[in-house]
DNA sequence: CAGTCGTGGGA
DNA sequence: TTCCCAAGACT
């Protein structure tokens, strides 16, 4: 009864499926971490950030019981760091709240916060065999090629569209495999530029071959607009070989994670302004402290391109405790060999491996 | 709905 | 250089 497509599909998948990981296992707990974790994330990116985490925390009670602070550390790197929080607090609602009992049913991981349809639907059928389509970005794709499927997959309804067809293929005794094959077919065949039609298992049926459109399909609309940002960091020194960090609380990028006491501006030239009236760099300049500037450093986020510069002074820790006090609270002295417990930006990251901090 | 949340790699 | 986008979710 299985439809012809899953068949020659799933044929395509037992000879070319790669060997991740996260293929080996039934256990819940290990298929929700490696989807979270490879939410807009690529395998090769992913799968060393997934034998760490499985190292470093086995089972669901390991993980609640870090800190946030250690999860995001581990993180660090992956990008998207809400993953990383709504990891950690699903944990703990599992562990606690469910006596570390995984959710088995699609509607019940659907529940969990940072599990939505996609990965609902991926640790429903991988772990359980519920028999639920998985729609991502590789079903898009081979669906809309096949079936020459014009739906702007970046329109929220889309999903709908798509999951009916995926849902109308699936067939419900082999869900797990089926959906694996999807992804892995969209991965490795049905790659978005120059995919490899020459060897198509579905050469002959595929509208999207038979009318040369690959390259239109699948239809996606929205472009991103991304914003210029103008950071000044202000790296605090002490001659004792501390440094002052700055957690990141605020709704905006890197929530979670710590940089340094920092100055923004809409434009440079508005930056000169904020720079000079600026309390705390004021009164480190007040006080002649030995001061230096680091290159531009420019990073690219998916909505940002950020221009950031780093003052660096150097001055004695009580010098710097007392001005931090008046016109900077909030700011965290570390010692500097325990940077690597804190979560940092990349970009803050890369900063100080140039500095050899 | 439309915008936002990182990072790295490939064409 | 610039653009796209990769096993999405949330507001």
């Amino acid at each position: 009864m299985t439809h012809p497509f899953a068949e020659r599909l799933m044929a395509w998948y037992r000879r070319h499926a790669r060997p991740l990981p996260w293929r080996n296992t039934r256990n819940p707990y290990y298929i929700w971490l490696s989807e979270i974790i490879l939410q807009q994330t690529r395998v090769v990116q992913g799968q060393d950030y997934y034998l760490k985490f499985i190292e470093t925390f086995p089972d669901v009670f390991a993980l609640a019981k870090a800190d946030e602070q250690q999860v995001l550390r581990l993180w660090q790197g992956l990008g998207y760091y809400t993953r990383a929080r709504n990891l950690h607090y699903t944990a703990q609602y599992i562990a606690t709240e469910l006596n570390g009992k995984f959710p088995d049913t699609y509607q019940q991981l659907l529940q969990l916060r940072g599990v939505g349809k996609y990965t609902a639907a991926a640790i429903a059928s991988f772990a359980f065999e519920e028999p639920v389509a998985v729609v991502d970005g590789n079903v898009y794709r081979v669906l809309a090629r096949y079936f020459g499927e014009e739906t702007d997959i970046a329109s929220p309804k889309a999903y709908a569209t798509f999951f009916a067809l995926a849902q109308s293929l699936l067939p419900a005794d082999q869900s797990a495999t089926f959906n694996q094959a999807m992804m892995e077919f969209g991965a490795m065949q049905c790659v978005p530029v120059s995919p490899k039609c020459m060897f198509c298992p579905f050469q002959l049926e595929c509208v999207a071959f038979a009318t040369g459109r690959q390259a239109q399909l699948p239809v996606k609309q929205k472009k991103t607009k991304v914003r210029p940002r103008y950071f000044h960091y202000v790296v605090l020194r002490s001659e004792e070989g501390d440094v002052w960090l700055k957690p990141r609380t605020s709704n905006d990028i890197w929530k979670g994670l710590f940089d340094f006491y920092l100055v923004e501006g809409e434009n440079e030239v508005v930056m000169e302004s904020a720079l000079l009236n600026d309390p705390l760099i004021s009164s480190l300049r007040k006080e002649g402290t030995e001061e230096s500037l680091s290159k531009q450093y420019v990073h690219i986020l998916s909505h940002q391109k950020i221009y950031a510069r780093f003052h660096t002074f150097v001055a004695s820790g009580s010098l710097i405790e007392r001005l931090v006090e008046k016109n900077a609270p909030g700011l965290r002295k570390i010692a500097a060999d325990e940077l690597t417990a804190y979560p940092l930006p990349v970009l803050i990251d890369k900063y100080l491996k140039e500095t050899h901090f």
